[in-house]
DNA sequence: ATTTGCCGCCAC
DNA sequence: AAACGTGGCGGCAAAT
């Protein structure tokens, strides 16, 4: 009660959570509060819980306001809206800084000198956990970093609304916080015994191989380590050597490939490769990542993490699972409705960044195409691989999906040749194709770059900023490398913000109607949502409305729309235009 | 025994 | 001649 008295009044409060650990899963050790003149620092459960749901009525200021927030939550008390987050304020500021902290920006905005966490905490072996520190070490620095917040508050507004970054902050990012905050504590659903199931069956096939391995080889050794492999297919086996990388030679996937018909062992290492790759980074990592509370696997999702605005996801990551492959799918097949009487609804937008590349370039071959109701993607497998548009089977659409960004972002006839295995003549027929037919395309690009390399910066449609120093370098590999980056940024850029704009307005209907349907990933330019039966007209009616209306495009927007059992075996429900 | 750089590869 | 972009992560080998 006293604590909670100290939290009252109508100003703006500072907040800094000091926690071990991160995310859902954290434990809140004291809580950092600034506000008026006062700041305090509170370690008392019972006084955290009253600060706590004195505060979960009223707008709070915070550094990163999704991990604060998730932090909030864990002592109950329920959600609560953002007033202002250094953090996110800072990613808009900076350009496509990553993941700012907070003692930077007190340093460079308010001339102060913040205890950095690795300070605190030191590193290597004198490193401690955070409850390792003492009440009084911990209460500093909470404190400070409560008072830094609320002073670089007026600062960093300023600062947006010169940019012109203030919609993006107030309108996408900080409702987004809390949408994500959600989304990480909904966690999804996996079946653990079938991956485990999985796990013993390629345990076994990669034990198979490996001893097949040996006898072709006639030796022992580890097939994980390139270095190891080279010398025996290079130096032991004589096989002619392709390319080469910073330490050696080069044994990834498309040199292998390259020498199949040379060596039975080629074959063999391939198989294993696939399998381990797929064995360790999912099939064995995402049992261990299942929380026991919940009985389902909670990513991060990482809102300051890249340079163009999409989001990021980590531990587990959940944006790669496989999808390509065979194994992939079974993979995939384990992330399923867990709740009783739901099924997985899936939405994805169809060829979004092609669409934005001809709605900012006004390209009339492109927009023509997308008012014809054309699928791009699919329209370029029957060219390149010369077959009927009905006959472009799923893995070709994919290698010319490839093709399609690959053009558009600066692939050359080496690359493309490449990448679809065709050779270098043919690459060059289909580039200078597509520039002659998208040739407004071109020129937009074109100007961009020019734009580009004078401001040294790219700014989106939305607002979104990215610095790219290299633009201006006399260097012309990393010249290029940074026009190409900055070729890129208003597409994904702009795509990163539609579904964001999609995210706060679907949360907020699916809260508003309190059903019971739930929004658990993103990856991109697709929402995942668990969705009893009985609601599945409803969000098959509310996605697809909110997807398609986020944003205005020229090409218009289109959705499409699956259901199923879990993520792999989805059916098409629709695909809708707006 | 933990970090770091590198290689290689999964997805969008 | 090369030169699609955006991420995260596992394993190895060399660095403390
Ligand atoms: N530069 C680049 N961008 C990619 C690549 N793959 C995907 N993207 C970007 C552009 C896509 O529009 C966006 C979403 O990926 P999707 O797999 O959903 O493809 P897209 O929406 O274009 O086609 P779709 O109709 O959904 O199959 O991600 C790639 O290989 N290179
Ligand atoms: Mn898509
Ligand atoms: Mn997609």
């Amino acid at each position: 009660a006293e604590a909670a008295s100290l939290v009252d009044g109508s100003e703006d409060v500072g907040v800094f959570a000091f926690t071990e650990g991160t995310g859902r899963g954290c434990r809140i050790l004291g809580l950092g509060v600034s506000m008026g003149g006062k700041t305090f620092y509170v370690t008392e459960p019972e006084a955290m819980d009253a600060v706590a749901s004195t505060l979960s009525g009223r707008p709070i200021s915070g550094h990163d306001a999704k991990e604060t927030e998730l932090a909030l939550r864990s002592l109950g008390g329920g959600k609560r809206d953002w007033a202002f987050s250094t953090f996110l304020a800072a990613y808009l500021l900076g350009a496509g800084s990553r993941d700012p902290r907070l003692e930077d920006l007190a340093r460079e905005f308010l001339a102060m000198e913040l205890v950095s966490t690795e300070q605190l905490l030191g590193t290597g072996r004198a490193a401690r956990k955070p409850s390792a520190v003492g009440e009084n070490e911990a209460a500093e620095f909470a404190a400070r970093r409560a008072e830094a917040i609320l002073n670089l508050r007026p600062r960093l507004e300023a600062e947006m609304r010169n940019l012109g970054v203030d919609y993006l902050f107030h309108e996408i990012e900080l409702p987004l916080a809390g949408v994500l905050a959600d989304m990480e504590s909904e966690g999804v659903a996996i079946d653990v015994s079938y991956l485990k199931e999985m796990q013993e069956e390629l345990a076994g096939q990669l034990a198979a191989i490996e001893t097949e391995v040996e006898e072709v080889a006639g030796q022992k050794f580890n097939l994980n380590a390139p270095q190891q492999l080279a010398k025996v297919l290079f130096e032991d086996l004589r096989l002619p050597v392709g390319k080469r990388t910073k330490t050696g030679y080069s044994t990834d996937a498309d040199t292998l490939e390259a020498l199949r018909e040379k060596h039975p062992i080629i074959g063999l290492i391939l198989e294993h490769r696939q399998l381990s790759k797929l064995k360790s980074t999912y099939v064995d990592a995402l049992p261990q990542l299942v929380d026991p509370m919940s009985g389902r696997v909670h990513t991060s999702f990482g809102q300051a993490s890249t340079a163009t605005g999409r989001l990021a996801s980590s531990n587990p990551n959940l944006m790669n699972i496989p999808i390509r492959t065979e194994l992939g799918q079974r993979i995939r097949r384990a992330f399923k409705a867990g709740r009783p009487d739901h099924v997985m609804v899936s939405a994805d937008y169809a060829q979004i960044e092609l669409r934005i590349a001809a709605h900012l370039s006004g390209d009339p071959m492109l927009l023509d195409a997308f008012k014809a109701g054309q699928d791009i993607h699919t329209a370029t497998a029957a060219a390149v691989f010369k077959v009927p548009i009905e006959q472009v089977d799923p893995s070709q659409r994919r290698l010319a999906k490839i093709a399609n960004f690959g053009s558009i972002y600066g692939q050359g006839e080496y690359g493309l040749s490449q990448q679809l295995g065709i050779t270098g003549d043919v690459a060059r027929e289909f580039l200078g194709q597509y520039w002659s037919t998208y040739s407004k395309l071109r020129e937009f690009l074109d100007d961009l770059r020019r734009k580009a390399r004078e401001e040294g910066l790219v700014v989106s449609a939305t607002g979104r900023r990215r610095a790219i120093p290299d633009l201006r370098s006399p260097n012309f590999q990393l010249r290029s490398a940074a026009e190409r980056m900055a070729i890129n940024f208003p597409m994904q850029s702009l795509a990163a913000d539609i579904i964001k704009i999609a995210m706060v307005r679907l949360q907020r209907e699916i809260e508003a109607d309190q059903i019971e349907g739930r929004m658990l990933l993103q990856v991109h330019d697709e929402l995942l949502f668990e969705v009893p039966r009985a609601e599945l007209d409803q969000f098959a009616e509310k996605v697809p409305r909110i997807m398609t209306g986020a944003y205005e495009l020229e090409t218009g927007i289109e959705v499409e729309m699956k259901v199923g059992p879990n993520w792999a075996d989805m059916k098409k429900l629709a695909v809708v235009r707006a």
